[in-house]
DNA sequence: TATGAATGAGCATTCATTCAT
DNA sequence: AATGAATGAATGCTCATTCAT
């Protein structure tokens, strides 16, 4: 009988590899022949677990959303943010303040590019916002103090809003690492959330204001 | 007398044809060959004018940024929005939200992933977020209605969270064109500017409450 | 005790597999793991009852020279024909006028080109010829109903002539097929071989009259 | 300005260097390096004047059809033969008896087998076989001294049986070159047709014979 | 005896760059 | 100044073969 192998767990190993090549090479630079070698198996045996090169790609990118939900779900199941600054404060681990999530955003940010043009990897992405969204949703819903219960579509807005919020601070540390320590996007994403969701969880979110 | 070529404009031609080309193909998909058809010139003009693939990128991603700047320029230059209201609805110019708008964020996008490990291109975005905070300070002190003057470092926490909200939603844009229709860009953009500018004008913003 | 298995019937399954995935996919594009897949064994398997590939493209070509003869044999051996027209009709049988001929010809063609380079090939093609031509050295004789009996070098260069018409048309015929219905097949067959075989059956196929 | 080369001739170098590396190699071991190396160019140079692999293949294939028809139209340009046996004599040309004939009829059948499962080479085929009777049928023509003017059906069915031959001793000398020394070749060929032709010269080709 | 995972050499192909004109 | 033919290094991919189980 036949070596038997844990395929998805082979496959997960190289999808791994590829991320730290695409971290080290860029998107473009990455040859399978350093996923191969990085993942410590041949070329042969990272064509004969995925179809080609996009498919390892695509994997990378998969296991980076793995991962970074795996992270929110993480702090999330600890306990449910009671109040807006834990809130804010349990957003952080989305950012990139560690060598570990600074990794996952430069390779994050790498497929953003090509991701326009490649259904596929648009795809992946897609998907990645609605579920990043949809956890939000509950913990949102929670912070609300006063005010009438919010509608799903209200709580939806404001989740787009944070994770907007927490992309464009992401984005920039990510570029700028250098100029953006830890520090510095906290006090930026607490700068921008912080009235946002105080007037949320007072119910004082509504329209009228704006209007009136 | 050698034919007098106007060696800017050349470049500037080939820029142009650059863009359009990485935003048809994608940055790794963007072949010297098909920049020069582009532009209407031989292989060989692009090498004469540039050194190299490498600077013809960089010369795109330097026009994008032009673009981006004067965009801003000519709206700012208009007048100086003298309410919130205003303030938030000049910068929806800076969103996804023409074809031509989409165009520049989608290859302004796709330099994100490579300007990580390209200190050249990084040196633009650098450069450019350097201009693009800069101009948003003047406009932003002439919302202060109340409270005490602000530091130079306040303003640039505010303008920092206020281009992180139009990084965050134009990137989501533009991966998502068909789920953000410029009402659901402006919206949001709203909801995260409105409370923290409010905030701002009326001199409320100070670090007291979040200590308290 | 270790199991027993047929070994010369698992490597003729091999081989008529073999025919199958030559015939779909040509000599070039005939991987041996497809062969292995229309055997229904594993690569494994393949290369365990042979030597390699080369080896199972040989057994490949055998098998049809295999089957070729054993046709002309089951004709042949139905009764011996007695004038010239039954003769060439029992010729037909060599054409590819049904499915299974018309692979048998088209696999059979696609070795010609190997044939020429490979020594092993061109023995077993030679082979063939050697005894096909035998085989019809008897009936060319029956045919003879006047003039001296035929020598062996006379009967022998009458085949050499009969087989090299079959070969043409039915090449032609392969190459083809939707201009070469069997009717066409049989008549420019008939056409050739006619004139030829009664000149034969008659003994005035001598040399004589050329000179003369 | 740039090297103006001309196009066609450089096409026609690599056909003619593809030629000789089929010949040697097969037409599966003919790698385009070999192309190159042969047509003393690199391989650069060979994808730009072909778009792959496949089109250097079809031209090496049209450029044997040229060469062929080339033979036959000087050879029958030269005088359209009167009787019988100069119209056999004149087709002795189009089998493989000198070397430069012999390698044309290697490469041309090392074809057949692809050119069954290959749309464009099957037109060449195709093409070619059209022309190759074509230019027989007005020396077929000139033939016919007695019996009534064959129809164009006749003429082309004789045409057929007379390729027919030609290919199926072609084949066979050029898969046995050894045992099928020229004079082989023209004796075989000559039994073949002589009979037919003299048949269809004195008009005594009709079917009646066959059914009666 | 039989498996099929893994190997890795070999291939076509792409494309930035060069340079004779 | 401008051309575009030619270069050739670099890469993804294929697939016969091997071999631990």
């Amino acid at each position: 009988m036949p070596k038997r192998v844990n395929l998805a767990a082979q496959r997960r190993t190289i999808a791994n590899a590829a991320i730290d090549v695409i971290d080290e090479a860029g998107l473009d630079g990455a040859r399978l022949r350093d996923v191969a070698r990085a993942a410590k198996v041949t070329t042969g045996a990272v064509t004969h677990y995925f179809d080609g090169k996009d498919a390892v790609l695509e994997a990378a990118l998969a296991e980076i959303v793995r991962r970074t939900l795996e992270r929110i779900d993480a702090g999330l199941n600890l306990k449910t943010p009671t109040d807006v600054h834990a809130f804010i404060a349990s957003s952080f681990a989305s950012l990139p303040i560690d060598e570990y999530s600074r990794q996952e955003w430069r390779v994050w940010l790498a497929f953003w590019g090509r991701a326009i043009a490649d259904g596929r990897l648009r795809a992946i992405h897609r998907d990645h916002y609605e579920k990043f969204v949809d956890r939000r949703i509950a913990p949102l819903l929670a912070l609300r103090v006063a005010g009438p219960r919010p509608t799903r579509a209200q709580l939806r807005k404001c989740a787009d809003a944070f994770v907007a919020a927490i992309d464009g601070v992401g984005m920039r540390a990510t570029l700028e690492p250098e100029l953006w320590p830890p520090k510095r996007q906290r006090e930026t994403l607490t700068d921008l959330l912080l009235p946002m969701l105080t007037a949320f969880a007072n119910g004082t979110d509504v329209r009228g204001p704006r209007t009136a």
